[in-house]
Parts: C-alpha cells; structure tokens; sequence
DNA sequence: AGTCTTGAAACAACATAAGTTACATGATGG
DNA sequence: CCATCATGTAACTTATGTTGTTTCAAGACT
C-alpha cells in the first residue's frame, strides 16, 4: 500500500516559508518537492482553510505563513491535509453480523485506537519550531550543506 | 487508502477453524469471508509456511489448524500474512539531500516507530485464544446469534 | 478412472494518491 | 485598461497495491 506523503511534505514547505523572504509560488515550491503546481495548491487548501498559510494572487502573489512555527504542531498540519487514515491495516467487514468477526475486530480496534492515541499525542506535542531547531542542528553539522539549505529553497 | 484486510480475515478464519471439526475447504472459507477460494489460498499459504495452518489435498481434504490458538498471537498472524506496511502515511523523499526534509522525516519517524513499537508489543501480548474467549463472551450475551454462531460456520 | 482439493500463474477490477492539462478568476503594473 | 502573473478548480491520466477471477496443473481419496 502507498504511503501518503502530503504530511510529510507540508511540513517540508511550510518550514522552508519560515526561512523565506516574501511569498512563495506554486512553482517554486513544486521544483522543491519535485512535483507539480497544482498538486501543492490542491495540498495547501487545507492549510489555507486553517489559517496555517494565505494566498495572494497576482503579482508578487503565492503563499505566505499565516502564524510562527511555534504555533502549529504536527498534528495542526495532519488534520489540515485531510486527517487521512493512520493505518495501512485494518478490519474487514465481511460478515458483520458475525461474532467472531466482532470479537477480533474489537481486539483489532483496540489496539489500533491505542497506538493511533499515542501517536496523535505525539503530532500534538511537536511544534514545526522544534524541527526547525533540529534543522539548525543538523546545518550546523554538516557545514558542506549549509550554503545550499541557506538559501531556502533548493537548486 | 484502501485498508489492508488480511490479518483482520485470517484471525476470523482461524478462530471459526478451532470451532469446526476436521477440515475445512478453501470454497467453505470463502464462503464465510465473502470472497473467493484463491484469495483464500493465497493468504493462508503464509500461515502454512509458519506452520499455523496445514493443508491437504483431495477428498475430505483442506485446511486445519497446526497448532493451538493460545499459542498463536496477533503479532505471529501479522507477521505471516507478509508484515504489511503499519502506516498509510509516511515520510516523503523528494530531496533527500534536503537537511529540511531529513528533519521533518526524523521528526515523523520518531513518532512512528514508537506508535508501532507499542502496537506490535500489544500483538505479541494477544492470542488467538483471548480472542476466542472474548467470542464466547459475546455469544453468552447474544444467546440469539448463539445457534447461527454454535455451527461455526455461516449460512 | 473419476472426483475433489490445493498450488500457482496470469489477468482484470477497483480504490486512492499523485501527476497533468486546461481554463477561469483575480491582482498587479505598466 | 490591458497584458501578465498567480491562484482556484475541474477533469483526466498515471501509478501502485489490494482484491477478485479465470484457468490449468498436480496430488489424494474412493
């Protein structure tokens, strides 16, 4: 099954906007996920509905933040791209009225509520301020990669 | 994301297999899952290569259990039908290079290795036999769907 | 021999994320 | 006020993976 990246990647952009001056296109964004225009305004209309990001059309237009990094959380930006399902398994359905069925999709269910609890906790305690720092630690590392990610955005 | 429904089936099956006596065919299996004796086939081959589930050709032949349901755990039916991917979202890899993007993916990552961590601890803390006793539970209480459920199999 | 059953390959159906094309709408700047 | 730039959106295509189906080979029982 196909993973889901658009959490991943909203995250990717949105801490790159921090680091940018000015509003940013749907082009230049797309160069840097490696991906199309239309696929990034389609993504970042749940972030705009939000409030997380706006956007201006015209000239100088294109994306902007709409708050610090210190106010989203992961799991902020994972219920704006559409609070896709978590688990690649899951129940089946074949014979609902079977008790069978009932009692391993409860243990099933179970299990799956509590370790998706857990990881929603997780989304919800880090800020995308906390992985820019971590950005800025790892710059700071690898100093070779430092004047490519300076200038914000890639190539 | 389309669910992945094997484990959730395969527990079902095996459950209803503990119930039933002798052998049971593919077509029967089906039956009760509501889809086709290959799909079956194929997905039982990997409980038989671990052992589970033994096979037998010919008249009166099908499946039977290979070894008792306590000493079968959810994390052991997991890992037999093939260890699906847990996750239907997951880190993007668009720039690789990018030290923002290895810091969101760590950020993703971190999280989602301790979600499933916890989850697969709770499979291998669960048998087959729990669940079974749970079904008896819920047929104690649902003397109604007893007679439909006492035969082990549906229809 | 004839029938039942699994084994397995090959292919079709279906769902969804992702990519693409095309055009409408609105904002800026000359 | 018109050309240009950028978003907004619908519709379509592509890619991938689960599920379903057809088909035939091979083994086992009567």
């Amino acid at each position: 099954m196909r993973h889901d990246s658009r959490l991943s990647r909203m995250l990717h952009v949105l801490i790159h906007m921090d680091r940018h001056e000015g509003a940013a296109t749907s082009e230049t964004i797309a160069a840097m996920l490696s991906t199309n225009p239309v696929v990034v305004r389609r993504t970042m209309a749940g972030l705009r509905e939000k409030g997380y990001v706006r956007s201006e059309k015209g000239h100088g237009g294109g994306w902007t933040l709409g708050r610090p990094l210190s106010e989203m959380t992961l799991l902020d930006i994972y219920e704006a791209v559409g609070e896709p399902a978590v688990f690649a398994v899951g129940p089946a359905c074949d014979q609902p009225a079977c008790l069978v069925e009932q009692a391993v999709n409860a243990a099933l269910s179970e299990a799956f509520e509590e370790a998706e609890k857990l990881l929603l906790s997780r989304f919800g305690k880090v800020t995308l301020a906390d992985i820019a720092r971590d950005f800025d630690a790892r710059m700071a590392r690898y100093p070779a990669s430092a004047a490519h990610a300076e200038a914000g955005w890639h190539s």
